[in-house]
DNA sequence: GTGAAAGCGCTAACAC
DNA sequence: GTGTTAGCGCTTTCAC
């Protein structure tokens, strides 16, 4: 008869408890994972003895007997001091933890810096978690790509490598929500309508300069007034100084980001020029600059955090094995229209 | 003889790279965890058998082995919709995951909300992680105390219930930075000083509130002039109004937040007062709001992402086994100076 | 329905 | 220095 060392230290085992219950370990398990095939009676004894010794489940061990760790990474792979600037990804990640509130996963956070990214990689190698989510502005790094083959994950946004039904992403209709920004200009009066453009090698700033160029097209209106930004304040301040020192002025200023239309805004008040009096503005995003702004920014709502949500739920299912998840989640955009937008005056 | 079934599906284990390499699991364990007493030359068999398999460490499997599990919780028991609307609680996120970034600890990101406050305690006890950061603008939860006995945490900010010498926290000095705050706007010459105070309920809000009154206290002025807020940009622009109805008009104001001073701009704006010329006001947390909000608010810096940082920094020490570690660490805080303050004018 | 036994992939004494 | 041998705490066939 083998030596059964007794165990003093710790946190009570499952093993402690089928001892407790007069039971077998199975069976302690079985009722920890409510499967269907135990006795009532059983099902009671075993949990008031997981009651009465205060037992928790170790998941580490859980993990490795079923290869499953019911963890998620969420990865930002943005230089790392930018992350929290932009409100988009904290919401994202609001929404994914909300979501996973509701379930039994738990939510890794991977920041990627410059000299993190092969540790990243690793990190989603060595089975820490069942799936991962990629978040960024940024075009989707083509090495998370290939991991998609060993592991679920899914992007926000569209990764620019994606073949038509090839890997997963959640993404907002940009070319649409753009258009939906310049028609408002358009049907305000406004005709002189100039864009300042995010950065066009990403998706999001190449879709949302496509859907500026569509609406003025079907408009028959010029759409050359483009000037490029790079999404941030600053850029949006200098392209709109470019924009002031043209010949003829412009009417109305569809932003790809709202970041870029408050830089505008700055640019504007120092010439002299009043928004909407003098000229219109309307941004991208909704965050949390266009409400407070002033005036208040008319803009193209996309709320993040239902993305974030949408994206968890998506990965989720895809680990549980789901087979009719969509490849592409399209999430709704609406026009939000405030103070910074007036029809034609002049 | 035992059978030895052969494995084919999945990673590489570490018992092929032992094979391949012609050595024992152990001696691979060992160049893993590069303990030094190993034969160079082995160490190199190894690594090179490593390369050629691809091999990446199971770290679920590590955990179980070795008892740690090499990642860290951060809990934001905050309603979860609020958390991320808080500058401060992104930042310190933030800086959480800048340092451990360096290290070999993962981040797990827990947000609390009204419901899963059960399942966040059996998170923490069902050993997933080595250590927890609690990060919370309100009185700590004493439960969260209770646990940092069988667990090494930190929290941001004094709990309430800490005795001395008890818990380990990270804060900032709020009531000299309170006193900072005022004693600036005592040196602008101003006299009838208000504060919008916070919740005093929270250690910060309360040790604001004492801060202004000690520079008041020393400089000899009324401290009856306190209206109180929730920390919210609209009991800021509330507590405003009410200061504002006063009879006699106060020259000067100094909101325990932020975002409350911009709530307090807002009712200043709609009386057709102006800041600084008519009023001066301070806020407190330099967040993301001070330096864009016209005019830009002087305000306390307190550099949440440090924060963080030092945070990390102590909790990865704590679970190191060190002893010297301090209870409490006190971050730096700093006047910024900018343009919502200015010297008394009547 | 329940129990026995065999691992999950790794670390950690302990021998040699 | 390196190999052997036990487990870490749980899930999961497979008999009964």
């Amino acid at each position: 008869m083998p030596e059964r060392t007794v165990k003093s230290s710790g946190a009570p085992t499952l093993e402690a408890v089928a001892a407790r219950a007069g039971v077998s370990r199975a069976t302690v398990s079985r009722v920890v994972n409510n499967s269907p095939k135990v006795t009532d009676e059983v099902v009671a004894l075993v949990n008031a003895a997981i009651d009465e010794l205060g037992y928790v489940p170790n998941r580490v061990a859980r993990s490795l007997a079923s290869r499953r760790t019911q963890a998620i990474a969420v990865i930002v792979p943005e230089t790392a001091s930018k992350v929290f600037d932009d409100p988009f990804f904290a919401s994202i990640v609001q929404g994914v933890a909300l979501h996973l509130a509701d379930t039994e996963y738990t939510l890794s956070l991977l920041m990627e810096t410059e000299t993190s990214s092969s540790k990243t990689r690793r990190y989603l190698r060595g089975g820490n978690v069942d799936g991962a989510l990629i978040v960024s502005h940024h075009v989707s790094d083509l090495s998370y790509t290939q991991l998609g083959a060993s592991i679920p994950m899914v992007f926000a946004g569209r990764p620019l490598i994606a073949e038509e039904g090839e890997g997963y992403y959640v993404d907002v209709d940009n070319v649409e929500g753009a258009r939906l920004a310049t028609q408002h200009l358009i049907d305000l009066g406004h005709r002189r309508i100039a864009t300042i453009a995010g950065r066009t090698d990403m998706p999001g700033g190449h879709d949302r300069l496509a859907g500026w160029r569509r609406a003025m097209a079907d408009a028959g209106l010029d759409d050359s007034l483009v000037v490029n930004g790079d999404f941030s304040p600053a850029s949006g301040a200098e392209c709109m100084r470019r924009l002031i020192a043209l010949d003829e002025p412009v009417d109305a200023v569809f932003a790809a980001n709202d970041q870029m239309a408050v830089g505008a805004y700055s640019a504007l008040r120092t010439a002299g020029l009043r928004v909407p009096d003098d000229v219109s503005v309307v941004g991208f995003d909704n965050d949390r600059y266009a409400a407070t702004a002033s005036p208040p920014l008319t803009t193209v709502n996309q709320s993040p955090e239902e993305m974030g949500m949408a994206m968890a739920e998506t990965l989720v299912r895809l680990i549980d094995g789901d087979e009719t998840v969509p490849h592409a989640s399209m999430m709704p955009l609406e026009l939000v229209v405030r103070e910074s937008t007036a029809p034609r005056t002049s």
